[in-house]
RNA sequence: GCCCGAGUGGCGGAACUGGUAUACGCGCACGACUUAAAAUCGUGUCUCGCAAGGGAUGUGGGUUCGAUUCCCACCUCGGGCACCA
């Protein structure tokens, strides 16, 4: 017998692969297409790690089944180099990142390739290569002459120990990610580009799209899609109007103030009407020089009033004073808002520290629709002006409730208000009668009310209450005996604040306790208006607009998104090709000088002013203006590392083009012809990259689609991600930590294939999954497994000699033989697992089939290629090798994907199981689609079952077809 | 603080649309083969109980004939966002 050995098997086959070349893709094919992808890797100096192929894996077996299925498949890989390690490893060792890189990707492709991914290596791309980045360029062109790449002063990232400008990804918890120093926020010349321009349609195509829903939901969150309205305050004997953004125009009958960002320019232009200037300027400057890190642990907010400013409140006329406060950001909105502290936690925590009034405008509603209090359909709503009493009882710590003898109905003491009556005489007056209690004092008077609507059950008739809240405390216990009516509609009982909580029946009831517990609490969902004039009780969502308008506002929509700084001070990344002339100004540079290639340099480090090192390099700065002729310099800018990536899945359709990108042709047959439901067919990548590169990627493809470059709306067809494989301990695998598993090592010990089939059965591909060495024996074991089974084949094939006419592989198994139905339900689950990357479970049948088949004296050899086939794409190396041995010519990687017959998956007959009571009490073997009323009979006939029946009665049977029965009694 | 995701044996995990909870794998125990070991194969392996039977899917409630699955509240862990009006 012969023994596996990985080594020589893998290698010989990844050999023929590539001479072969059987996963090469052509771009021009009668096929159907399937465009799979992967994020292509940043080659690190570490090499990579076990985590790394996780995705490459998950997509290979998808890649290599759509391939057996027929299609012409596009599975490419390539090399996203430009950044920082590399960068910072030239600083220190003075090595070029060119040589680095390199090297890097050696490392990256021998490994990869060690592990049998079946990429068409002829599409390899590196976005360093200056024949690549060319194009990156030419495309920046592109959104700079259509105005979307912009120059533009912006606070970035300062370090100010090294002297450089830092990435938002280089500053972790507001330091500097090399040094540690503290950074703080300088204002530079950056280069922008638009993506705000397209905010909308980012968010909006993502309804075109099949990704997660929580990757589009982090999407929509990270875009920060709101509907609002801007309505503008006059500022009094003053020729000037604040614009407020507002989501809530419904709560303006409740401001208080009004709150400028600092930096807004208003503030300057009010500062002949400010007469405490002094203050003034120096809390702006405080805010100015504060640094990330003092604003994220401070979290209290601070400002200064503007005094001898007031804003007029279009609304009702009321003049309100203006805050300068840094919760308000400059860069969102109209970087003024109105402060409705009754409305809005953040306008609350201010109000309370500075003592500014609260003005509640919006009261929540509750309706009751269950139960015998539930709102009668037809009678119409009695309005009722009430109050409800919060009496504690300062002894004992406990609260007087009302408890109904009639109807199940749990409160405090309510009541409704007689004409002319204060509310407070109301709630003293209904305190007295229904409890008896005759000396209460009032203590707080949270202003505050709720509606509820219900059933008035002695009445008859459908109540709409507005409860005013009003806090009560017992001066003693000296108590009248209640009268005779109302003791026999209730009692009066005393709870503590936790009883209260599963106490109260009313339909506010929870929203009372909470508010007991918290008398502070503010309000911030919708309701109904009160001090609002003619808006007053109306429904506040549906008023939004109607206020909005009779204030002469405007409907509008914000994004929080932001236009993205688009240059680096850096060296290694993109040039950006432009030329600054002293005369024409920002000159592009044209088509014809692309690629501008980076400079070799002397030093990779930034100069001391922060500019790129590339500054320092005169003749290259120093150059002929290409419009005028006359002197100028380039940008030293180069592009962040997501350029390269916004692109790169176009390119691989079409890598060696010189004239275009890609041309269209290429683009129309992998992407597809149609704008919407077009792109790529599959993209797996990690979380991680959802909000950045996603979206960034999306974007750039939107602005080519607009410039009739790409036939899609969208890049990407399907989205799916991938679960990171942590180091033993569950936490990343990191050098520092010391826990990073090389793949050589596994790869050299157990071989590929058993890496492969580990890795997709660790556990759900979309999650997270701990690395365990020593559960990699179960993946290997299973291979052997298949190996033993593929030489019992053989020696069966051997030992009949010839093959019998009619029947292929001419060892057919006796009928009886449970293999074939076993293999189709097997073919049936595979097929369908990869498609939903059920990994994991597609693993496990196979290996219930293994076991089966080597216990099995008398396996079909075509049932068995039919498992090899199936195996394939997990482990394509021993399938194809014991495949050869069955003297198959063609490579089963590109052989026809298996189909199940699904006359063989059908059970004629099925075990049921017998429940008595929702337990499992029997077993019986009943044949498939047989007669309800049949099964139900043999069911509660089962000696078993009748034992748990005895002699109570049956109350039913329920029946679930071809799966159990359960008799209640 | 807010928004997502997840809590199931000693461990990784399975369970389709509400229908036998713990598939498959690791580990462990015992047995077979072997001079022996490794490898392999077989049997067992949630828990209490001699058994009959009972109890377990983070906790507490609810809906249901029946809940890992649906609803409510809470706890723990992981990830993201962080004053976005």
């Amino acid at each position: 017998m012969k023994e596996y050995n990985h080594k020589t098997i893998e290698k010989k086959w990844q050999s023929e692969w590539e001479k072969n070349k059987i996963y090469f893709a052509s771009s021009k094919s009668k096929k159907s297409k399937f465009y799979g992808l992967i994020e292509f890797p940043y080659p690190s100096g570490d090499g990579l790690h076990v985590g790394h192929p996780r995705p490459y894996i998950g997509m290979d077996i998808i890649s290599r089944k759509k391939r057996m299925e027929g299609y012409n498949v596009l599975y490419p890989m390539g090399w996203d180099a430009f950044g920082l390690p590399t960068e910072n490893y030239a600083i220190k060792t003075g090595i070029q990142p060119k040589i680095v890189t390199k090297k890097n990707t050696d490392t990256f492709r021998r490994q990869t390739k060690s592990l049998g991914v079946s990429f068409d290596w002829s599409r390899e791309i590196n976005t360093t290569d200056p024949s690549y980045y060319k194009w990156t360029q030419w495309i920046f062109l592109q959104f700079f002459k259509k105005g979307l790449a912009y120059k533009a002063k912006s606070e970035i990232n300062w370090c100010p120990k090294d002297k450089i400008g830092l990435a938002n990804e280089e500053v972790v918890d507001g330091k500097c990610e090399r040094c540690g120093a503290e950074t703080i926020k300088k204002e530079k010349e950056q280069w922008m580009l638009a993506i705000t321009k397209y905010a909308d349609r980012l968010d909006k195509d993502l309804d075109l799209v099949d990704y997660p829903e929580r990757v589009k939901l982090s999407q929509r969150n990270w875009i920060g899609k709101s509907e609002g309205s801007e309505i503008e305050f006059k500022v009094k004997n003053f020729n000037e109007k604040i614009k407020v953004f507002t989501t809530r125009a419904d709560t303006l009958f409740g401001v208080t103030y009004v709150v400028l960002a600092p930096e807004h320019e208003l503030v300057q232009k009010l500062k002949s009407q400010i007469s405490n200037w002094s203050e003034v300027e120096k809390y702006i400057n405080t805010v100015k020089n504060k640094s990330d890190l003092e604003r994220a642990e401070n979290k209290e907010k601070t400002g200064v009033e503007l005094k001898g400013v007031l804003a007029i409140n279009p609304a009702n006329d009321e003049g309100v004073p203006v805050w300068i406060a840094d919760y308000v950001l400059p860069h969102y909105g109209t970087g003024a808002v109105m402060a409705v502290p009754a409305h809005d936690e953040r306008d609350f925590l201010f109000s309370k520290k500075y003592n500014l009034p609260i003005k509640r405008v919006v009261e929540p509603i509750f309706i009751q629709t269950e139960g015998d209090g539930a709102v009668r359909e037809n009678l119409p709503f009695i309005k009722r002006n009430a109050i409800c009493a919060i009496v504690r009882n300062p002894k004992t710590d406990k609260y007087l409730c009302t408890s109904w003898k009639n109807y199940h109905m749990h409160g405090l003491v309510t009541g409704g208000v007689e004409k002319g009556e204060d509310p407070i005489e109301t709630a003293l007056r209904e305190i007295y009668e229904e409890t008896g209690y005759k000396n209460v004092k009032l203590v707080k008077d949270p202003k505050f009310a709720l509606h509820s609507q219900f059933y008035h059950r002695v009445k008859k008739e459908n109540r709409w209450a507005r409860f005013q809240y009003f806090f009560f405390e017992l001066i003693d216990e000296e108590q009248d005996t209640i009268s005779d009516k109302e003791s026999a509609l209730h009692e009066v009982v005393w709870k503590t604040k936790d009883e209260i909580k599963t106490f109260f029946t009313v339909i506010e009831g929870q929203f009372t306790h909470n508010f007991i517990n918290n008398p502070n609490y503010i309000y911030t969902g919708d309701g109904l208006l009160h001090n609002s004039l003619k808006f007053d009780d109306l429904e506040s969502g549906e008023t939004r607009k109607e206020i909005t308008e009779f204030v002469g506002g405007k409907i509008v929509t914000k994004f929080k998104l932001r236009d993205w700084v688009f240059s680096r001070q850096r060296y290694w990344g993109e040039p950006i090709p432009v030329i600054n002339c002293e005369k024409c100004g920002l000159v592009p540079v044209p088509d014809k000088n692309l690629p501008v290639k980076l400079p070799e340099v002397k030093s990779y480090k930034p100069t001391d002013t922060g500019e790129s090192p590339l500054a320092g390099i005169s003749k290259w700065v120093n150059i002929k203006c290409p419009k005028c002729g006359g002197k100028a310099k380039r940008e030293t800018d180069t592009m962040p590392n997501w350029a390269g990536s916004s692109w790169y899945y176009l390119r691989y359709t079409d890598v060696k083009n010189k004239k275009e990108f890609a041309s269209k042709a290429n683009l129309k047959y992998w992407l597809g012809n149609k704008a919407q439901g077009g792109g790529v067919d599959w993209y797996n990548g990690g979380m991680e990259h959802t909000t950045l590169h996603l979206l960034y990627s999306r974007f750039w493809h939107k602005f080519l689609y607009d410039l009739k470059l790409v036939p899609t709306v969208e890049p990407y067809k399907k989205r799916t991600s991938h679960g990171m494989i942590l180091g033993e301990g569950g936490v990343k695998m990191s050098k520092s930590l010391g826990n990073v598993v090389n793949p050589d090592e596994i790869v050299k010990i157990y071989g590929a294939d058993t890496l492969r089939v580990y890795e997709m059965f660790i556990g759900p591909f979309e999650e997270a999954a701990v690395w365990n060495t020593d559960s990699i024996i179960g993946a290997r074991r299973f291979i052997e497994k298949v190996w033993r089974i593929g030489e019992k084949v053989l020696k069966q094939k051997n030992s009949f000699g010839v093959t019998l006419p009619g029947v292929l592989g001419g060892t057919h198994t006796a009928a009886n033989s449970s293999i074939p139905k076993l293999l189709n339900k097997t073919i049936k689950k595979v097929s369908e697992d990869i498609e939903a990357m059920r990994f994991n479970t597609a693993i496990s049948a196979m290996m219930i089939l293994a076991t089966e088949m080597e216990k099995s004296n008398n396996v079909d050899v075509n049932d068995f290629k039919k498992f090899l086939k199936i195996l394939a794409p997990f482990a394509p190396h021993v399938t194809q090798d014991i495949w050869s041995s069955l003297k198959e010519k063609k490579d089963i990687n590109i052989s026809e994907w298996p189909k199940y017959d699904e006359k063989l998956i059908k059970d004629e007959e099925i075990k049921i199981v017998v429940q008595v009571n929702g337990k499992v009490r029997a077993e019986m073997m009943i044949e498939v689609d047989v007669d309800d009323e049949k099964v139900k009979n043999l069911a509660k006939n089962d000696i078993s079952v009748l034992k748990f029946i005895g002699d109570k009665e049956i109350k039913k049977i329920i029946y679930v077809k071809n799966r159990l029965v359960n008799i209640v009694v």
